[in-house]
DNA sequence: TTTTTTTTGACATATATTTAACAAAGGGAT
DNA sequence: ATCCCTTTGTTAAATATATGTCAAAAAAAA
């Protein structure tokens, strides 16, 4: 079904087509058209029917979307039709937040593993998962059969822990340290960075204020 | 010095450009040439000087960038280099690992109140700070020149919430909620949905499994 | 000094992304 | 059944973004 290589741009819209589609199951909507959701999204009906065909035709003329259809495909697109494991590497309050979000759970994020250097911290329980000693990450991943490594932890420790991530065999980092981090082809990494989004905030308060003047 | 209105796509980037001047300078370094920092950074150096030709000559041929010079520029566009107050709405786990994070403070970026619905958390203190009841919020903001809203609420509060805000004359909003925030022109938001990040990690790592098969 | 080397800023080109337009498919009404 | 209306999928055009090229400016070397 899906050949062509399909752009970053477009995947970057497709969770938030899902939570649309989601909400709209939810209000047990059939179906709609590419009209109606530009309508209630705020973007082009021609982008949402090209969006959309990158992965077949989902669609039917004269007819629209079947919401639920589209809900599940785009859900198989995104792969979390699949479980994925996860170890949160960091446990200080970001680490504790995330650890914490069911959210991710419902979508089959599984938090398997909790980690942190502090002997203070190791040993606790967040919400059931014991808190293990860095000491344990390799033979924890290796044993659980781990996908993803989250690393909330300060910039210093990031890449050599990235490195042992990588060394294990991970499939994936979800970086919220503020450093890039240097992963071999087909590690997957995707960057949250918090002050980079504040900074662009920052931005355009800043841009809007000149505009005034 | 700046005129034409600047994509998103180079603001984008800004940050990105200020981390690595911040390291170079701290690290001593003087100056640097567009094809060095492209080394450094994996970025076309023709990109780089696209982008700081943007905000007019920060260059001096044969010479390269003065990194200081460079770092306090890009730090004036992006607006840190004036103080911004905030407050946190939602003291739960994540709204908390924000009041704790001090980096946003060293880059101009004060927190200076915190609410929350939950009369357990209300009156107790984090990092120092008060957590308010959200009876309190429009006086607050109206009392301590508040720019910034930051959401760390379940997207239920989240609309309501950000109505109150803007009604305050509030410039920005920082949104963890899960949802799309309506507001009106000239008040900033910038969203941070964390498990839309999660999903496109999600993405890639199927595709780089069927790319192998 | 003069020459050579480095390196920017500007422009031209290439690529990517978004929007517009429309024929053809199919639903729904008569 | 037939016609009309809706709506897709697709192609074309427009826009935006990224990359390549090079003259001219300035530093560094001779």
């Amino acid at each position: 079904m899906e050949e062509k290589e399909i752009s970053q741009a477009v995947i970057g819209r497709l969770p938030r087509y899902l939570r649309y589609l989601g909400e709209l199951k939810d209000e047990g909507v059939e179906r709609i058209s590419s009209q109606e959701l530009s309508r209630i999204m705020n973007v082009t009906a021609s982008q949402i029917r090209q969006d959309f065909n990158h992965f077949g035709g989902f669609g039917q003329q004269g007819y629209g979307y079947n919401v639920e259809y589209l809900y599940t495909e785009i859900g198989k697109i995104l792969g979390i039709d699949q479980t994925h494991k996860l170890i949160i590497v960091g446990v200080g309050h970001l680490g504790q937040a995330l650890a914490n979000y069911m959210n991710f759970e419902r979508r089959g994020f599984l938090v398997r593993g909790l980690f942190d250097q502090n002997p203070e911290i190791t040993g606790t329980m967040v919400r059931g998962i014991p808190v293990r000693p860095m000491e344990e990450l390799e033979s924890f991943i290796g044993e659980n059969d781990i996908d993803i490594g989250v690393l909330t932890i300060p910039k210093e420790g990031a890449i050599p822990v990235s490195k042992r991530l990588v060394d294990c065999g991970i499939k994936a980092i979800w970086n919220f340290a503020h450093v890039d981090l240097e992963v071999p082809d087909g590690v997957q990494v995707e960057n949250v960075h918090l002050s980079d989004s504040l900074m662009k905030l920052s931005y355009n308060i800043t841009r809007f204020e000149k505009e005034q003047r």
